[in-house]
Parts: structure tokens; C-alpha cells; sequence
DNA sequence: TTCATATATTTGTATTTGTTGAAACAAAAG
DNA sequence: CTTTTGTTTCAACAAATACAAATATATGAA
């Protein structure tokens, strides 16, 4: 039944966004662009210390799995969250890491 | 500055706990343990159809993870939600997944 | 006790996927 | 043409995945 294939591509679009920030640098260029925050490669590779070409190919992946879009300016790119939800997520899991007493 | 250290833990642990879940067979095995369901390896194994070695190996992921905790009985094992605030998790990537039109 | 069975975990291994940094390449601007 | 900025490609390495086989644990029967 096409009901068993939606689930599963369901669970594999869910599974997708999540290993796109199941990653340290990603969470935390995630939240350099929180609150609409507009940042080049560049600025995000100095202030994380991250290689240039580690920190394109992570905003690649995030922009990859609609997390991030990005728009050209000049030799400029800025790279900037799509959806402000997303906050919530790292939020929760924030949370949840934080051990129950 | 210890700041920083705090903050790379907290990215790292962050990241380790979305790892664990970013996986299709491990997002199902979270739904299928909702609304504090307690499963055992073989019944789980049945219902999603994996091998039941890698369904003991994702199991142990996730308790591993904090995610899920289990309690043996005789010759089974259940396994359970530890938070059932992680659904929000999960809904929360579902809605994000969708396509904004 | 010993054996057989059901259940679960662990180990070994082949395959795949993810990560990183360097180097090559591309685009924009002066 | 040179510089700045960004992307892509490549190779080495690390991690995740799946399955089978081996091992462990609990139960009950002989």
C-alpha cells in the first residue's frame, strides 16, 4: 500500500533534516543566524575557526537540506536561516541533554 | 576562557542526541514507543521489519543516548520513552519538513 | 542437574557514508 | 591581471550501518 511507502519516506525526510544538524558546527552556525542574522562564509569560518572550505561545504549541506538559503551580493554570499522554527528544535534538545534530576 | 569549553560540550551534546535520532529505523522505533508504550526487542522487531540484532543495536543507540531507558522481565526486555518531551521533536521536524508553499 | 528453547546482546566484518583540509577552480570587483 | 570571496574536487581518514555468527541470560522440561 502506497500508506506504508509515505511513512516511510516520511521517516527518512524527518531522519534527513536531523542528521543535517546532528553536527557541532552546524548547530552552532545555526545559531550564529538566529534571529535573522545574515552572515558570509567567511565571517562564519573566522568567528568559529573553522577552514573556509569546511565551513562552504557544512553551509552546503544546510542550505542542501533546506535549512538555510543564501543569497549572492556582490563577491558576497549571505547565508541566512529559512525557517525561524528551527530554533525550537535546538531548543528541545538543549533541554533534553540537560539530565533529569 | 572555561566559556567557550562549556559551550563546545554543549554543542557536542547537542549534536550526539540529534544523532541519535537521525535515523528512519530510530524515528520509528520513537513513534512507535509513544504515549509511554513499552515494546520488547522482538516486538519491535517484527512490527518495523529489521533484523533483530540491528534492532537490538538501534535500541541500545538510544538508551545509550538518554532517549530511551529499559527494564528487563524474565526472558524480555522492554524498552521505553525516557522523555515523552522528545515527540515535540520529532513533530517539530515533521512540520519543518514539509515544504513551505 | 542438564538440555532445549526463546530472547537479547555482543562481536566481527564488509560496505557505505560523513568529515576534513588542501588544491584547483570560479565569480566578482577594482 | 590581481585580489577577494566562495565553491568544487580529491584523497585520507573516521564513523555509521547491516548482517551473520557467537555469546549470554532466563525459563521450563526431562
Amino acid at each position: 500500500m502506497a500508506r506504508e511507502e509515505l511513512d516511510i519516506d516520511m521517516l527518512e525526510s524527518a531522519a534527513n533534516m536531523l542528521k543535517a544538524l546532528a553536527h557541532p558546527m552546524r548547530i552552532a552556525i545555526i545559531k550564529l543566524l538566529e534571529g535573522g542574522e545574515k552572515k558570509t562564509v567567511t565571517e562564519i569560518h573566522k568567528i568559529l575557526n573553522i577552514e573556509q572550505s569546511t565551513t562552504s561545504h557544512h553551509l552546503g549541506i544546510l542550505k542542501d537540506k533546506g535549512i538555510l538559503n543564501s543569497k549572492r551580493e556582490g563577491k558576497n554570499t549571505y547565508y541566512f536561516l529559512k525557517h525561524e522554527s528551527l530554533k525550537n528544535i535546538i531548543a528541545c534538545v538543549s533541554k533534553c541533554t540537560v539530565p533529569v534530576k
